[in-house]
DNA sequence: GTCGTTCATCGTAGATACACGATTGGTTCC
DNA sequence: GGAACCAATCGTGTATCTACGATGAACGAC
């Protein structure tokens, strides 16, 4: 069974087509929120791992970063909070993966500066 | 004299054409400390001024803001040392711009995401 | 049930960030 | 030489971030 776990976490494709401002104070603190989420190095580099991988994984990411796992584990609470990525539970591991919709609001965000 | 001072801090065409890698250690780095300078909403709303003002000013920056002075010189400061943006003494006052280089490599990064 | 695995949370310590008022430094104008 | 203005810096207090080891909770295997 769960031949393809990787499938089963991440997909909800999310057809709406963000139209939301990508300026104003509401914009501004929005960025802000996000930016703040990729501002260690040690969160691009998860965020870039989610990417790649469309599978999920969340041990791996521990094996693949020099931290501690409570520091890795801190890390992804904040990527979690700020929308960014999505964590489900899978048996005794959780599977992590990429908000496509928020990484998304963010390069509009950025690109409309 | 000076009668179109708004040109003479800013312009600086810089035709190089931003040939960087978009990935790796160095370049989660690079996007972590931009990510960083515009992790606070004042910051992006100082950023959003420089980009649209052509022109440059700082005593207005402080005006449109409510913030103290010395606050929002600090976080002239802080963008200042991220490289988003730069400063050239006007006589009394000092006109910052936005630094078009940095505000595309960090577009870049985001969008290599 | 007990054990081992996996991940989150707690507790701690040191470093940074954020905001402000007060002070200092530099420039222009008289 | 002042006086006035603009902006940076200093000093302060509070809050948040970053990292770690230790502990806790949930699950599968036996």
């Amino acid at each position: 069974m769960n031949d393809q776990a990787a499938l089963r976490c991440c997909p909800a494709p999310n057809e709406a087509p963000d139209l939301q401002p990508v300026e104003g104070g509401q914009a501004d603190a929005e960025l802000a929120a996000l930016a703040k989420a990729i501002a260690h190095p040690a969160r691009v580099q998860i965020v870039r791992i989610l990417v790649r991988k469309t599978s999920c994984v969340c041990g791996d990411i521990v094996d693949e970063m020099p931290l501690a796992q409570s520091t890795v584990s801190q890390h992804l609470k904040t990527l979690k909070e700020a929308g960014l990525i999505r964590g489900e539970i899978d048996g005794p591991r959780v599977c992590y993966c990429i908000e496509p919709r928020a990484l998304r609001r963010l390069k509009a965000l950025v690109g409309g500066l």
